[in-house]
DNA sequence: ATTAATTACATAATTGATTATGCAAATATA
DNA sequence: TATATTTGCATAATCAATTATGTAATTAAT
């Protein structure tokens, strides 16, 4: 079985490039059997770009053909040492190196797109006939697709789907309570510092959170807990939960964590017939604010908080669709 | 409009050059996105053929890959002080270099195959699926076909098929009466040498052959007399014509101007009512000789000649199928 | 058993591109 | 108007591959 069978499209990047290796390697015997000497393949494109128009300074060709600039200087100095070019024609902007076909281009040109252009794109357009694929068509495709998005990002959004379907969402037990008050205690230490009310709900969740009605889910990811979050019971006209002590370990990051916990938060309470959720934050939670914003809540403002820390709250209306 | 579509297919290396490097360009990123540092892409085809199997030496990593020795060579090199490859195995042939991964090596394979793989499979077929055309087929396709002939073979055919159709066969015209001479001459005087009997048909074509009922063709290539081609009546019982004084100009070559030539002889004689024709040449003519089999004749013997510089003698019997 | 040819590989040189850097010219800003 | 920033390009350094070359080790041929 070939290499490429055996290693998938992981080594799309090798094959590619072995691609390009094959069609180029006998670019200069193309030109030979055109009489056409003193001439490289990787001039080409250079060449195209300045026997369309009159002049054009280094820049302007390099982004056209979307080579580097140095690579286009180099190329033009080349070219220049072949006659074909006019070098650093003069221009009011004395840093720009205009550059232009010589009469001797001119033919050349001429000679090229006369005789070797149509035998060259007849030649390539049988191949791309003789195939079932159209390899012409899907580069234009990839270009689009990575111009759209990179395959890194592609890659990495896959990475984060995979892993976030490795993500459990349980609910509280006993063996998860040193879980659930380090990760908070990391977060909170590390950019407040820790209160009496955050020491006791902490210590002592069973008893201040959920045997007054509410919840606890902790994300496993691989067994272990790496995220948790609490659904606390209020004792208010507006609001029936406030979410609130969510922490996800950094070990977790870009695996979703957060997103999961606050929609299995959000699911759990229109369980219990929840019509309003509050939490309250704090603006240098930057990340943390926006998957507030990502997951529905909006800022409000006006209400007391027996925390020192908050300085924005948010609710999410559960009855709106 | 974008570059590739005004230069066309002529571009094809280049385009795939470009997208060959939009898609390595985040390489490394990617793997650093799995926590793997000291890896660098281009190792990656030397890495997976040496997990697949226990180990090779460096030339079978090279021809399974499609990479150059040295290449090979080198990338071992860095990968040995990588600490992911064994180098210098002991092997009975001491030229040899058997290379293996480490401990180390299989453990980053496992993981590399776990769960970067998976993830890059799975992009790279999203954006597949994306496009109507199936850039990975179409790479397969382009493989097989530029295996079966090359980009310069096909441009080399394409070439020879254009130039023939540039090529009109017309009849002889005392203009055409210097270009008869000289190119039979050139090539009669290069190999042998000029005969009493040469001098005659060339220097008085309409006098020696055709009011004798002969007939001569001449190839004109952009109006320029490139080839020439006589029938010349015979009084034989067993043939009406023989084919003679056939020359090409060193020129035209590869332009097919031979085979249109004789085409058209062929043509000529079968309207005229002939039903055998007669040739002979020398065997150091070997493209000639190549020529006369392909278009149709057969090596006969026996028959005496005027010419000392024959040594075979064909025929072509219009009347079989 | 020599000698010649082949093979396996390393090293060196080259190629065709890239990033990094520095400098002068032009433009924007205080 | 002086100063800071930006632009355009050349040069240098680097990278990832290639061909070219030299040298042991092995195999084939005389």
């Amino acid at each position: 079985m070939n290499l490429f069978e055996r290693t998938g499209k992981m080594a799309i990047g090798s094959r590619l490039r072995l691609l390009t290796a094959k069609v180029t390697e006998d670019a200069t015997k193309i030109y030979e059997l055109y009489d056409i000497a003193d001439f490289s393949p990787k001039w080409f494109p250079v060449f195209f770009v300045l026997s369309e128009n009159e002049a054009k300074t280094i820049t302007e060709i390099a982004n056209e053909i979307g080579h580097s600039q140095p690579s286009v200087t180099n190329i033009i100095k080349e070219m220049a040492k072949a006659g074909l070019v006019l070098d650093k024609i003069k221009s009011d902007d004395k840093r720009r190196n205009v550059v232009g076909l010589t009469e001797k281009g001119i033919a050349l040109a001429d000679k090229i797109i006369k005789e070797q252009w149509p035998d060259i794109e007849i030649s390539v357009e049988n191949m791309i006939n003789e195939a079932t694929h159209n390899l012409w068509e899907a580069i234009a495709e990839w270009e689009f697709l990575l111009e759209q998005k990179s395959l890194f990002k592609r890659v990495q959004e896959q990475k984060k789907l995979r892993e976030s379907k490795a993500v459990e969402i349980v609910h509280y037990d006993t063996k998860y309570q040193s879980a659930f008050k380090s990760l908070n205690e990391e977060w909170i230490s590390n950019y407040f510092e820790m209160e009496e009310s955050d020491y006791k709900a902490l210590d002592n969740p069973e008893e201040y959170i959920i045997s007054r009605g509410g919840k606890i889910l902790v994300a496993l990811y691989k067994g272990e807990p790496l995220g948790v979050c609490a659904l606390i019971k209020m004792d208010d006209p507006d609001y029936d939960y406030e979410m609130a002590k969510m922490a996800v370990s950094p070990k977790a990051q870009g695996k979703n964590i957060g997103w999961l916990l606050g929609q299995a938060i959000i699911n759990t309470a229109k369980d219990l017939g929840a019509s309003k959720i509050y939490l309250e934050s704090n603006t240098i939670l930057k990340p943390a604010i926006n998957l507030y914003y990502k997951l529905g809540f909006q800022k409000i403002s006006g209400r007391p908080t027996p925390y020192k820390r908050a300085n924005i709250q948010m609710e999410l209306n559960l009855n709106v669709k």
